[in-house]
DNA sequence: TCAACTGTACTATGTGTAATAGTACAGTGC
DNA sequence: GCACTGTACTATTACACATAGTACAGTTGA
């Protein structure tokens, strides 16, 4: 035990989204979280293949998605770890990305019967589940 | 002329949506945002094709997708129609639904740094601008 | 009746992605 | 040296997407 964090990602047959789209979600929302801390290691990818029983290459796929969004750093024969959180994107990506979210997300809750007040208190709650790790201030990072 | 709506929609090729979704999408979207009222035509398999120069089998699954849904309702040697406003899913799937939704946009914007109220108030102008059309009440349908 | 339109249902082909399997290599730690 | 780490290949299978062409039943207007 070198301090590696078990993670408790569910690869979901049925879902619409691959399992290595899986994996980054599931990875990215336990950062959000705070599950993974700055530092932490992740399971190898030998490991995590076979705890999820899928092949190597779809977590070694995933990791590097990982690697490319600045989520997490490779180190030469130790393994996948955690960044320090920081600004990944620019302020203008930032927003383009926020604006096709909150697109994307519209147009599934449109098409549903609901009150605006109750979809927006839908978001509320599970951006507080998340314990205030997405309430970041963005003053100069 | 027979009271076809012309549609705005735009296929970008950029898209990581596949362009039948993207049809979907817009037409879902435009029924939300009121452009398309219940009982109003859509364009032609064969018109809409040519128009969005793709292939009419595209359109073809775009509005099978679409009647699926029973957001629009085929008349046979007619054309499709836009169905009557009403309860499409049950209450359990409409929860389900929204829960779905919420969490894929948290997933999102959890990576980007921006305040839990700024989120906020993006989703609730973005639901302003439907023009209330998604602040329907939901009594029994 | 006939022609032109409507959605729908097929077959076939080409392309790209996803996932699997196996192999190989450089770097790290004991 | 050995066991681990991420990474990079090749190859294969399966599936989704988009295209192309054809066909059929129903509707409308001449």
């Amino acid at each position: 035990m070198t301090g590696v964090t078990n993670l408790s990602i569910q690869i979901v047959t049925g879902d619409s989204r691959p399992i290595f789209k899986q994996i980054v979600d599931g990875i990215r929302m336990e950062v959000a979280k705070g599950s993974l801390p700055p530092g932490a290691k992740l399971p190898s990818v030998r490991g995590l293949a076979m705890q999820l029983m899928i092949n190597a290459n779809t977590v070694a796929k995933a990791y590097g998605e990982l690697t490319a969004l600045g989520l997490v750093e490779a180190r030469q024969g130790l393994g996948l770890f955690v960044t320090e959180p920081r600004q990944l994107l620019s302020d203008e990506e930032q927003q383009k990305r926020l604006d096709a979210a909150v697109g994307a997300f519209i147009n599934e809750v449109a098409y549903l019967s609901y009150d605006s007040e109750h979809i927006i208190k839908a978001v509320q709650d599970a951006l507080t589940s998340l314990g205030g790790k997405a309430g970041k201030n963005s003053d100069e990072g």
